[in-house]
Parts: C-alpha cells; structure tokens; sequence
DNA sequence: TTGTACGCGTTATCAG
DNA sequence: CTGATAACGCGTACAA
C-alpha cells in the first residue's frame, strides 16, 4: 500500500516521451506538439503530479533578489518589528534562494520615499515588499511594477490598485470596530469617547480613514446614540499645542470614557495621563511597542490591539518567495488577526527570542 | 559581492581532504583521525557551513513515519481542529518525507487510550504526537517511547515527565488568570463568580487544575475579596441533574455576575441560559467550536479564549518532522497566545478555507 | 582511516 | 519539435 510518488519520469513513461518534453509542458515553454502535451496533461491530472520542491530549488540554482521598501525603525520605532520579520523570513527561507535587500526611508518625508522606490525600480528586482504609506505618491511606482510584471507585495496599508500580488496585515474596518467595542464595552451608558490620530497625514492614509469609519459604524450599527463620539488630529511636532490640545479636550469634555488613538502612538497620551495624574480613562491603541507595553502593565493603558507587524514583513517575504521560487499559488489577500492584548496575556504576544 | 553557498565540497577543499571525511565529521560516524577532525571543525565554523536541506531531503531518500495519537472528533467536536492541523502539516511537510498515520481514542474512555497507545508502541514510528489527557495512563507508554529513543511531543496538556521533545499548547495558569480578567472586567465592583468544569474528571486532568489556580489567583491577587468565587463540577450524563444543579446555583446566587468554563464547552450553558431567557450573565469559555461560535455571535456567551487547536496539531507535526528530517534544533516548550475573542473579532480566528 | 562514485527529482542546455 | 545528459548539494555504499 505504499503511496508511491508521482516524478516527471514516470510520466514519462507513460505518456511515451523523454523527460524533456513533460519538463517543456509543465512550465508551457512551448514547442510541443499539440497531441504530446495533452497527452501529457492527461496524466499528469490522473496521476495527481506534484513537483518535488527539494529538486526544484536544487536544480533552478537561481538566487531571487527581493527588495524591501520599509520606513526607518530609528525614525518611529514601530517599524522595528516589520524590519524583523523581513529578516526572519530571509533567514528561514534563503533555503530557497532568496536575498531580500532593504530599502529604507524615513516615514515622515515623502521625498525619501520617492528617492528609495527609485532606487527599488532601478535594482530591477525579482520581487517587491513594500508599505505604502503614501498613497499618491506610490501609485506610480505599482504601475511601473507592473507594467514590468514584478510581482508586489502590500503591507500594513492596503491599496488594489495596480494588482498587487498580495496584501498583508489586518482589515482596518474591522479593526476600528473592534476598537469601538472595547471602548464602549464596561463603561456605563453614555459619555464622551474620543478617536484621535497622532501625527499622521489623514488624508492621504487610506488604512486610518477606514479605522476611523469602522469606529464610529460600531457605534451607529449598535444604536449608541447616548455617546458622544469626537475626534482629534494631535501633532507633538508642536508638543505645547499637543498638550494644551489635550488639556482643552480634557476641560471641555469632563465625562470622557474612552481614547481611541488610531495608531501606534498611544503611549504618548498615556505618558500625558500619568503626568497629570488622570485615571479612569479607557485608553486604546495599537502595538506592542516598548513603551505601549510599559503602559499597558502600568494599567494605563487598557487594551492594545495587536497587529503582529513583524508577521506582516514576515508573511510579505513569504508570500514572495512562494511565488517566485516554488512557484506556488499565493493569496491575494491575508488578513492577519485582530489580537486584543492586555496586562493578563501580553506576555505571550511579546515576542521571545 | 556574491555570497557564496558553503558546500560540504569547499570546506573539503579548504582542508585538504574528501567531502566523505567532511560527511563524517559532521554526523559523528567516528573513524576520523583527530587532527581532521579539530582543522575540519575549525573551518566549519569559520566558514559558517549551514546545511542545503533542500540536497539533504533530496538526498536521504527516507520517509519517516509520525503516529498522531489523538481523541475522536465524532464523540468530542473539540478534537476536529488538531486533527485538521495535523492533516495540514501533513500536506504541507510531506515534502520532507514524512507520513502521518492517525491513531483516534476514545476521549471518555481510558481503555480505549490504553488500546490505542498500545497500538502506536508496536506500530514502531519514528515520531510519535500526543495529547495526554490521561495522566497516569500515558506516563508508562511516555517511559517506554523514552527508553526506545522515540522523541515525542505533547500537546494540549503539558507534562514534563519521561522529557518530551517538546510541549504545544497554553501555559494553563495563565489562561486561567486571563479568565479570571475577562470574568472581573465591567462587572461592577462586587458580586458572585463561578467556575465550572463540565463533563470532566479533574484529578486525573494536569491542566484543568491549573486552570484552576491561575483563575483563583486572579482575584487573590488583584485583592478582590469582595467576589464571592465559587465552583461546580457539572456531568452532562444526567442531563436533567446538570440543568437541576444549574438552576439551584442560579437560585442561591442572584448576585452571579459571570460564569467561567474551564473546557470548550460553553455552549451547552449558553444552550440553558438562552432556554431559561436568563440574559446580562458574562459567559467566558474556550474554542472555537461552532456552537460556541453561535453563541458568541447571538451575545450569550462574551468572550472566548482561543486555544488555537489546530495550530496545535499543526506544530506539533512540525516539530517532529524539524527535529526529525531537517535535523533542526525545536524548542522544547511552545506556547500559544491566549487569543481574546469576541463578537467584534471572531471573523478573524475562524479558518478560512 | 579515507576517497570515489552514484542516486535523489528537477531544470537547462545541446544536439538531433 | 524532441531526447539525452549534465548539473545542483548531500548522503551513503563501496573500494582503497
């Protein structure tokens, strides 16, 4: 009852012809004689053939230059954890010969942005991961891509223009909604509750503004009109405007219940609260930075929904390598989960090792 | 710039002797002349010499048999997920030359384990996965699969007797501090709680005990002496004593605030409280079952700690055939998250596909 | 104690 | 259009 497996030879045989020519059917390199390749087909189909892998890499010694196009961690720490993933991936995954190389660019400045895609159009590469935090201004590029058929893969916002290979990382909607959930949930039956984005550029964000609208659906969807829901843009570029902007909030809005800040920033709001000694404020965010899980442990901060960052430069270096070097079909889109973590279970999300 | 792959062949090169000797050096076969064997070390580590696993499955044409030995899904919906995550590692790792054969028990029956394991110690695999639901029962087979030098891996309950290659699963004490969390959070600053193992048989079950603890330390640790923390151990076989002593526990406690089940069967009290129309109780329970499932998005039942089954069954499967084929170091404690889950996220944890 | 030669399944090249 | 054949890197059997 031994299972045997099915390899190109034995189709081979059975079709009658060399090796060769299967080869040439299966990779459709033409210059097949029509009856040979359905022939061929057929067999392949009854038999159930699936490539060895192993022999795949071993044979095809062909290295795949990946480029990574990722905001710099030293400029907002956040995208340490993508960074991470990218090079864990690299390192799990160069079995199949993959180099991934990094381009990065400074978050806050769109001209570096430009000047680093730049750079990735010229490397010619094999394959893209990228995080397109400026919408405008990337969309040239994807068409570039395109039109080049490099395969891209999107992370952390996502954008279909252009067909990406894949886009990675969470439903923003729906992560707003789930944010509107737990700061309502527990917090008696009316109130202020404040979204508020930190230091970003709204409109040309397309992953913040979804945030924003699942927010404020959950509580349209539930009927929680007796809520008081504003919002905020702070910008600690200024950082007396940003906290007399809280300040202001603070004063004019005594019954808050809950922040909801949109982003990974929460910790500078917590750092605001404990200053001032507030407490009894439902503070949201996002991410298991350093200092978001100080805070987190402190109690001030009450929920962090976790967007396993450097799962979504890991899975990116995946969904790449899957393509190009076993040359397997991939998702187009993987939404990776929306983790609530707290003082009780943030151990096991920080990552060991 | 290119970098280079080590091959066992340069390392040969580099000390003047065959790639056989190399071979032998690094597999320990012994018979290699000291002064070899220290200069083909040294230029191992120098070089940095990592292994082409793709060559080596390629090469070792050998096919390792894994046993799963694993409860019955038809009698306890619970199992479904590991054996779907073991069949999954199965596809996705047959690769590397590994075939799972299942070996199903009879999760309320101890003969039916001893039968089974029985079945799997002559059966002779390379690799054996477990769940050791039976404490005392597996502990002999744990002595002889160590005593023959078949690794095994645990999953669902940790044990560390007769040192297992490697455990899969939640730290127990945490989830059940975690519980302790969910069943505290918004519920007012005094009330009763309850704790309710259904369908088990405690003392012979490591990880319900845990459970346990971690739950009560919650609430001693947090200095909540004000809840009233009780606990009841319910048998569905009698099915009319089990809704009995839930409604006599409802009577005695019109205070009850949450009820926190220890298993993944929640359901079948969100089945009695939706039957009684008892609603504003804070259901807490485990898994993903699609009862439990049901229940979270109708409201009964709040929150559910996901356990990840089968992410339990597939690394579990993962970690044999890494320590088993690829020869790759595993770690020997792998802990999931405790993953929250709730109305507004649920979409999220459920497998697609 | 050591070296050599072959096979694993696939891909790529070259000759027909 | 097609068939034969040489890699790819490792493991192993056999010869020296």
């Amino acid at each position: 009852m031994k299972n045997k497996i099915v390899r190109i030879k034995d189709i081979a045989e059975k079709a009658g012809v060399s090796p060769g020519t299967v080869d040439r059917v299966l990779h459709n390199r033409g210059r097949v004689s029509d009856e040979a390749r359905t022939k061929i087909l057929g067999i392949v189909k009854e038999l159930k053939y699936e490539p060895n892998l192993s022999a795949r890499v071993l044979g095809t010694n062909r290295l795949y230059r990946l480029a990574a196009l990722i905001p710099d961690a030293s400029v907002d720490f956040y995208w340490d954890a993508p960074r991470r993933g990218v090079e864990k991936a690299e390192s799990d995954l160069k079995q199949y010969g993959i180099a991934v190389e990094q381009y990065i660019f400074d978050p806050y400045n769109v001209d570096s942005f430009l000047d680093k895609a730049s750079q990735v159009s010229e490397a010619n590469p094999d394959g893209i991961l990228v995080a397109p935090i400026y919408y405008r201004e990337a969309l040239p590029f994807f068409q570039d891509w395109s039109a080049r058929s490099i395969p891209f893969v999107l992370f952390n916002t996502q954008l279909s223009d252009y067909n990406p290979l894949s886009y990675i990382g969470q439903d923003s909607y729906q992560s707003g909604m789930l944010a509107g959930k737990l700061a309502h949930y527990g917090q008696g039956t009316s109130g202020t509750i404040l979204l508020a984005h930190i230091d970003e550029d709204i409109s040309n964000s397309a992953h913040l503004i979804r945030k924003e609208q699942g927010f404020n659906d959950y509580f349209k969807q539930n009927g929680l009109s007796q809520y008081n829901i504003i919002r905020a843009e702070l910008n600690r570029a200024d950082l007396s405007g940003f906290h007399y902007g809280l300040d202001s909030l603070m004063a004019s809005h005594p019954d808050l219940k809950s922040i909801y800040i949109t982003s990974s920033k929460a910790y500078t709001v917590a750092t605001y609260l404990e200053q001032k000694d507030i407490t009894g404020i439902n503070l949201i965010g996002y991410d298991l930075l350093p200092e978001n899980i100080d805070y987190v442990n402190k109690g001030i901060i009450r929920f962090l929904i976790n967007q396993n960052s450097k799962g979504q430069g890991y899975w990116g270096i995946y969904q790449l390598t899957h393509h190009l070097a076993l040359k397997r079909a991939v998702d187009s889109v993987k939404y990776l989960p929306l983790d609530i973590v707290t003082k009780e279970n943030i151990e096991y999300y920080i990552d060991k090792e």
